[in-house]
DNA sequence: ACTATATGTGACACGGTGTCATAAGTCAAG
DNA sequence: CTTGACTTATGACACCGTGTCACATATAGT
């Protein structure tokens, strides 16, 4: 997390560290990233830098956390347009965020993120998802589900159930802009497996 | 690819390399591991190493791809095992891995790779699961599998299933050493979840 | 012994990190 | 106003890792 002084800043001042942040993560992987860029886009001295973040892993992961947010709200408000269907509100979701990888700004970004994703940088996508029954985040939506259509007793089912809609669509937005596919491709692609998913990878005895 | 120059090496002399790269890499993972400490574990001069590797990646890499061969290996000789049973191998596999990392010596160079895996790593790993259709070892799986018991119609319906299937495995992989579950805890979840994806996540209409 | 080619070596320039002593600003109490 | 306590700003600096390069040494063929 940002130290106070970060969130004490003048609101002009913090946005152009913002975005000269978002900028060198958008340049280059998390690993690859200097502060001494940010530095320098931002126009602010060495010290002070440290006086906001503790690294440039708390930067990131401070502007990462700002998307993971806005993504959550996105699954929420799918899951009541849709009516608790998740395949349909999670397949938009994963529509989206291939098209908003195509704005110039967010892209190269989003790109970045989705090519070093690690263990880190997915549960801080999908912290929400937690085991922990306590959390709050899940339970939002957990009670919008229609879990009715779905093959689970109960709310401990309902997570595994998550855990692979999870996997499964992370991995097809990575394979999806590491080779570069077309949304249309990609679509195609995620789609396919949604609905091996849905069905079983058996076949039915018959 | 590491040079020429280090496949010229005496056995001894390359042994020696490889033990401290990997004794590195088990400190650290590959983004915070220091050829300078693999220089001093190995006890050779900073300029041989660029005799023998481009950098600090292709000395990773190389190692990764000695382990992926394992693996895949193992899961053909699992495949022949168990009559083509694709679950009944991979979940074999899956426990491999996990005792696997219970070694010394091995343990933390698995672990190093698992937290931090991408897509780049896992590519390494999962490169016979390519979809270009001319890739052998690709062949070598899909010739073993026994498709009649799997829901799909085609080579190309069974490349979605690998998909889902890396993408499952791997996250539960990872997940079992980011929240240091035991072994049993692991293969139980893992388990739960291969069983969903074999009768299929919606609840079968009545 | 001579030459060509391959390999070994470590000093060096470069660039990035995080820290620290010091300067500058803010604000409330006297 | 000014004094003092606290917060924030600054940039020089020590440290460390990287990759290179000119030079040394080994190896083998003629």
């Amino acid at each position: 997390m940002p130290k106070a002084t970060f969130f004490n800043l003048k609101e002009e001042k913090r946005q152009i560290l913002i975005d000269a942040a978002k900028q060198e993560f958008s340049r280059v992987s998390l690993y690859e990233a200097s502060i001494s860029n940010i530095l320098k886009t931002a126009g602010i001295p060495r010290g002070s830098f440290y006086q906001y973040f503790d690294d440039k892993e708390d930067a990131f992961f401070y502007l990462l956390n700002e998307h993971a947010q806005e993504r959550h709200e996105c699954l929420i408000s799918n899951l009541k347009k849709f009516d608790g269907n998740l395949f349909k509100a999670i397949s938009e979701i994963f529509k989206s965020t291939l098209e908003h990888s195509e704005d110039k700004g967010q892209r190269d970004f989003i790109r970045n993120v989705l090519l070093n994703m690690n263990y880190k940088i997915e549960n801080t996508f999908s912290q929400y998802l937690s085991e922990d029954v306590a959390n709050e985040r899940y339970d939002d939506i957990y009670d919008l589900v229609n879990a009715e259509q779905l093959n689970v007793a109960n709310r401990k089912e309902m997570f595994h159930v998550m855990q692979i809609l999870t996997a499964v669509t992370f991995h097809n937005l990575i394979h999806s802009v590491s080779n570069n596919l077309s949304i249309s491709d990609a679509m195609k692609k995620y789609e396919t497996e949604l609905g091996l998913l849905q069905s079983g990878l058996l076949r039915s005895s018959s």
